[in-house]
DNA sequence: CTTGCCTTTGACGTTAACGTCAACTTTTAC
DNA sequence: GTAAAAGTTGACGTTAACGTCAAAGGCAAG
């Protein structure tokens, strides 16, 4: 596949494949006139890593992770790193979660307050 | 307070709080020499202001929802635009738990095999 | 009144993940 | 065979939320 196929497969864009190469997320061949060409899989690949970002890891991480994530195979030291990065998540999205519900209840208020005509409030 | 005691108390940096006063986050009167002075429950608004900046809003959005974050009173297109942001946290949270859970299982498939002696795999 | 810590304004530096030209070369379609 | 579409490298631009000096003034203690 040429690198507009996979951006579009993708949902990204093609600087963003430029970009993933250099920073050795993502490989690719050369066609004889220097166009690049990708297999397949490079899709889902892509995918992962916009996964992982949007999860708050960086690029220096992911490029760690990815092999280990295609594979399956982790060192001991790379076992904690999964879980440390995992423990993260899970902290974040703990905070997520409570910030989310106090936006809720100040939320409430508000509507209850915009479902009130303008002089109710002083117990008429 | 001064700027050195918010800052400690919200544990962030007195950069930041003077970041937050340009961004028209928070405020401060002034000391006849020219030092800003704080009331106490800026501590609270900073420690919101963290929370949603965490929670990813720009400043820009910030700025526009907490006066509604602390009166409780919104317009309707304010309501509209809180609603909006809950509703976009939400679905990034679905997204984190769905990396989280992929993660986990590319976790587990690594612990397999650190589990497992070297040799071991090919129906021993 | 001086020592030493805190604060002020101003301004440049940083980092990540691309966006956006520019000037060309390859491929593709007719 | 010739446009038009797609791709290439190179390099500067962008944005957000501060970090990090620098030079100078404010403030409580002894």
């Amino acid at each position: 596949m040429r690198i507009g196929e996979v951006a579009s497969a993708a949902g990204v864009s093609t600087r963003a494949l430029r970009y993933y190469e250099q920073q050795q997320l993502i490989a690719s061949s050369r066609s004889t006139g220097g166009q690049r060409l990708y297999t397949p899989d490079t899709v889902e690949r892509v995918r992962w890593i916009q996964l992982l970002y949007a999860a708050g890891l960086s690029s220096r991480t992911i490029v760690e992770f990815l092999p280990c994530v295609h594979t399956g195979i982790a060192g001991l030291e790379m076992i904690a790193r999964l879980r440390a990065e995992r423990d993260r998540l899970d902290d974040h999205m703990r905070d997520l979660a409570a910030t989310r519900a106090r936006l809720d209840s100040v939320l409430a208020a508000a509507e209850f307050g915009a479902t009130r005509p303008a002089g109710e409030a002083a117990g008429v």
